[in-house]
DNA sequence: AATTTCATTGAGAATGAGTCTCAATATCTA
DNA sequence: TAGATATTGAGACTCATTCTCAATGAAATT
């Protein structure tokens, strides 16, 4: 089932309206690759003759983070990151404080602490976000 | 050696000055056992007479988090939460998608996690954020 | 296909956390 | 104690995000 149906189907089974803003604004993140901010979305939007505004591109990216099809990143020094979660494998996040880099990593053992942490605390986890930061390789010296 | 002392020390060696201000903040904050925000710390300080501005407040704040005594937490839903780093055990943070309950938590492993990190991407780690999302026990149903 | 209902949109105003400015004041070194 | 310089408070300012509201559009119903 490809994205864009995920997302219509989401819509009416919310009573929410599928229009062109929001199917256009999918598909522009299905062409960013990597990290994007709310900001540089709408330039990509507005290079591409789209008219959207930039509170319906707020609107839309809440509605994307609900029905889990994007995640939204608060990194530390006030940097909001946003992803698809689709042709995207699992990963977390470094930054350097330094030079702000940020360097993408996967370790599988989270996934081990959640599960305790889910069996000691009798809670249903659905979400983590996990930020690292520190100095880069030159940024060490 | 005292917190107090800690944070005097911290001072002088980046030629900053010791003043009122910044001791009162510091020692507000000792009072305070569990998380808070700059603002809540204002309201705070202004119920015990104190005359300390909001600016004054976030730019002691950085002090202290540079100096290592306190740290400062970015949750997902634009929530800033600060907490001293002393009298206080390392631990993470699960939040209550439902009810907003917080329950702190610790498990060793994420310090594996970032033993590994460090030495697969040649970096230095400083700091680190983990926040988990889910449902309480009672939220779950 | 036309009607009706109500969600959505864009433009710009409003919000609010955090930062900056600057003159007055306080710390600290010698 | 004086001189050099960091700090402070008040309020202006920033800037990302949210809100407002009249006009428009989607889609269910007829």
């Amino acid at each position: 089932m490809d994205v864009t149906t995920v997302f219509s189907n989401y819509l009416k089974k919310h009573a929410l309206k599928v229009t062109p803003e929001r199917i256009t604004i999918l598909n522009e993140i299905s062409r960013i690759s990597h990290h994007f901010d709310p900001d540089t979305l709408l330039i990509k939007l507005k290079t591409n003759h789209s008219k959207i505004s930039r509170a319906t591109i707020y609107r839309t990216l809440d509605l994307l983070v609900d029905c889990d099809l994007v995640m939204k990143n608060v990194l530390g020094n006030n940097t909001i990151l946003y992803e698809k979660k689709y042709d995207n494998p699992v990963h977390d996040h470094f930054q350097c404080v330094s030079c702000g880099k940020i360097i993408e990593f996967f370790e599988p053992d989270i996934t081990v602490i959640h599960q305790n942490l889910a069996h000691t605390h009798n809670v249903k986890i659905t979400d983590y976000t996990h930020h690292v930061f520190g100095r880069c390789a030159r940024c060490k010296e």
